[in-house]
DNA sequence: TACGTGATGTCAGTCGCTGACATCAGCTGC
DNA sequence: GCAGCTGATGTCAGCGACTGACATCACGTA
């Protein structure tokens, strides 16, 4: 253990979710979050490049997650079975629908963050159309799996945190996954 | 005629393509483009929201563009082939194929511009579906057509500022949706 | 000719964000 | 046990984006 209180990243986190859905994102300033979570501003923009990235912070552990999916997945499993897989592994990983539901709340409120989520979607995008590449799938093929699985993903996880709380995200994405299967079928 | 050189907005446009070109976005200040255009960094902010946003003014035209030739297709047209119509009709808004890759590579060279190019996107793709259900397209079609539309614009626009400059925008979008409809096809 | 108007300048202030340096508890080697 | 190293944090000064309030001033108009 250190000098001080650990875990100042997390308290961070959860103070600038709780001030944000307080009083907004722009009425609120780092100095704030720093208060709360017992540090100065200086120390929340060693732990985040900027005041938005806090919200995001998970957002590596998510690629990463749904990358070791689709690499997990077998040889001779087709571009969109691996990306459900990949879909999958995130339903694994985001369980706590009230979290999520906060934290979309805020992001739907306020413009700047709109802008840093579409970029974080198009990274996640981006990766897993190039795990698709390095699984042997070619270029048109893989781009366009990749966003159709990250549509897909935005679909649902607006449903599940919209709906009433009877199903977990996974299943809502199955579900959006096989619609929209019915919808190009047709 | 006023009592200062007209045309602030236009001479603050091309002063900051400028500066962002010749030294970066971010090393680039407010006050430096407002002295280029000869008025302050508080007139600068009269014109455009943020320093971003100077990059963009031209998006509201090219969406007003868009949608006026979506209303202008016939009636009886289907959702793509009035995307198709709203396609052409940028074809004949963007045709300084210079100024265009210039403004392309400023914006590919920084993150924040591109979340902002982002978020214009989905504002382009938004302002389609809704179009595209006034025109009495229901609703997964109108997204999925939108969406595409979008993407081709994209995935052309980049051919086309990229590539050698034998063909306009319109050609190579309709080539892009040619593409696309073979692929989706297979 | 006085007055209103609109684009601009000026000024002061807040806040996001950064670099440089200081601090200090714990660990490490002796 | 002591000296020194380390890493997380605080402090401070500063830049630049952005804003609100108010002044200015050429032009049009009554």
């Amino acid at each position: 253990m250190g000098r001080w209180e650990p875990g100042a990243g997390g308290r961070l986190r959860e103070a600038a979710l709780e001030l944000y859905l307080e009083q907004g994102f722009e009425q609120t300033t780092v100095a704030e979050i720093g208060e709360r979570a017992g540090v100065t501003a200086r120390t929340f923009f060693r732990y985040f490049a900027d005041k938005r990235e806090v919200l995001f912070a998970g957002s590596e552990v998510l690629q990463d997650t749904m990358i070791a999916a689709l690499e997990g997945a077998p040889e001779s499993a087709s571009a969109m079975t691996a990306v459900r897989a990949a879909l999958d592994a995130v339903g694994r990983v985001l369980t706590d629908r009230e979290h999520s539901a906060r934290r979309q709340s805020v992001i739907v409120a306020n413009a700047e963050l709109q802008e840093r989520e579409l970029i974080k979607m198009a990274s996640l995008s981006r990766a897993l159309s190039d795990g698709l590449r390095r699984r042997g799938v070619s270029d048109p093929q893989a781009s366009l799996a990749a966003e159709t699985g990250i549509a897909v993903f935005r679909v649902a996880f607006e449903r599940w945190v919209t709906e009433p709380a009877d199903r977990d995200l996974a299943q809502v994405m199955r579900e959006s996954l096989d619609q929209l299967r019915a919808i190009t079928a047709g």
